[in-house]
DNA sequence: GCCAACGTTGGC
DNA sequence: GCCAACGTTGGC
């Protein structure tokens, strides 16, 4: 039997990468994560298959907008090589690459953003991490249950107070 | 643009 | 190893 999946949630700055770039590329490398414990994540526990929410953050609204699929994990990311990268790093080499990434593919985009407000009202994504306060980890672990109520929320309404 | 929250750096 | 200073994130 195969493991079960994780689930994730990534953030991006729709001025830099959007999920409109994501569907039009079809599959990317998650490039850029400058961040030791959204590095050890990917390192540890991602594995190809898993499913992530993609977050739009410095967006209006912030929100989720779609998901991904994990499709190959433990790439050295090649901008830290890069000395015209934003994310060039110095300290790092080929021999011994400090950050990895790993490629995504499109899944969906949902038919709406389903808000950081909104998630914040749900009592059943209590707990979620990108709901707290203060949480800027941009790779972050989502429970199983929380996945799947946040994709469930995208089809609904927004405002149809009857189906709570 | 503000600024709270948080991660990283570096002096000691 | 502490912790102040600094830089960055990211909602608002």
């Amino acid at each position: 039997m195969p493991k079960a999946k994780n689930y994730w949630l990534l953030k991006t700055e729709p001025t830099s990468y959007s999920i409109d770039d994501l569907e039009r590329d079809g599959r990317t490398g998650w490039d850029g994560v400058r961040n030791y414990q959204a590095r050890n994540l990917m390192r540890d526990d991602m594995r190809a298959g898993d499913l992530a929410l993609i977050y739009h953050s410095s967006a209006d609204p912030a929100g989720v907008v779609g998901v991904a699929t994990i499709v190959e994990t433990a790439i050295p990311d090649p901008t830290q090589f890069d000395p015209e990268s934003k994310y060039f790093d110095e300290k790092s080499s080929r021999e011994d690459p400090r950050w990895i990434m790993v490629s995504i593919a499109f899944v969906e985009k949902f038919k709406r953003t389903v808000a950081l407000s909104e998630l914040k009202e749900q009592a059943e994504l209590d707990g979620m991490l990108v709901t707290k306060r203060g949480q800027r980890l941009s790779v972050q672990p989502v429970d199983k249950k929380h996945f799947e109520f946040v994709r469930k929320l995208a089809r609904k309404k927004k405002s149809s107070a009857a189906t709570a």
